[in-house]
DNA sequence: ATTTTACCGAACACGGTGTTCGGAAAGTGA
DNA sequence: TCACTTTCCGAACACCGTGTTCGGTAAAAT
């Protein structure tokens, strides 16, 4: 692969990045992004379709990282006998988070924060999956997943939004205090 | 008050509410808001600033109504003795958001979610006030605020995107099942 | 050395936003 | 009814951001 196209694709994602931690994406000017990372302008429409698919494919590329395989439990995989495994899954993804900080934490704000709880939904309802329906409480199924995934994103993205502040470890505890309850 | 005037106000929320029933805000065009108001384009900037402000006005006159006053509780009430008083504060919260259906359902996708979020925190920071700090759980009161407030929310965004399927009882039989879980 | 591929950037077409202004029409008050 | 005030109308306009085109240059591949 042509080394060119690496070096100008990095380096919009490298000026996204940067303008991101400024201002919302849809106050981002295309001509700025060209600006910072000094390229031209047909360079950047020949990578990108549009501005809307640089966000696309560059959260793509960060969440596929994020939620990784390796962070997959078996689908098989009954958490019902043991929450702890579950527990530490969770703590795990946190983890990743907290490694992509900068770039999640500029990502959060406006239009594609959409984006992530798209793919965290789509990750934890797989993490969860079996674990929901054994949680013993006379509410239907979809509901319990609702309030589950829900409340874990929700919490996730207070997290975030208040810088990180907390460990990994203290908001799975903190979260599973609050649904467990004990 | 001139009568052209809130007519020509009314028509231009109307025009608004019905075509966001087919797409998103940010896809609408100020020329289709004043095409399907029939109205003249110097008269819509003489209303609104910008298309942002309508919006703006019309979702702050619209929940505003929705969580009017008559629903707000004392400040100094005490729902740690009860409950069920809560309770159906949050249930009658839901009817109101039922007979607004229309307008809510049509506002909830997009990015203007976000201003009803920014308003059901507000009112439910109130609402749930000092019924927070007497839930006995070893988290901080900031953490037990978001998990029990966005957790509320997050319910009834489930709720309304699934069309309000349920009846506003069931919602919140279901949510109390799963906060309290006795 | 030749060919292929990527980059450059000025110029352009297009569409949406918000402004201006003179004239028409509707409401108000005597 | 007549003057006057307010609102509405809509065409024309300036502005800005998006995405395209194309001839030329530089870098990489063979």
């Amino acid at each position: 692969m042509d080394r060119r196209q690496q070096k100008t694709r990095t380096a919009i994602y490298d000026a996204l990045t940067k303008l991101l931690r400024k201002r919302r994406f849809e106050d981002i000017t295309v001509q700025e992004i060209i600006d910072e990372a000094n390229i031209g302008r047909s360079t950047f429409y020949s990578h990108f379709e549009t501005k809307d698919q640089l966000l696309e494919q560059m959260c793509d590329e960060m969440f596929s990282h994020v939620f990784s395989e390796s962070l997959m439990p078996e689908k098989s995989h009954d958490f019902s006998a043991n929450h702890e495994e579950l527990r530490s899954l969770l703590e795990h993804l946190l983890w990743h988070i907290k490694d992509h900080e900068d770039n999640i934490s500029s990502i959060m704000y406006g239009e594609s924060e959409k984006l992530f709880t798209r793919y965290f939904s789509e990750y934890l309802e797989d993490a969860f999956g079996n674990m929901i329906s054994h949680i013993d409480i006379d509410v239907s199924v979809e509901f319990k997943k609702q309030f589950v995934i829900g409340s874990f994103i929700n919490t996730v993205k207070w997290w975030i939004g208040n810088g990180l502040a907390q460990s990994p470890g203290e908001i799975i505890d903190a979260y599973y205090k609050c649904l467990i309850r004990r």
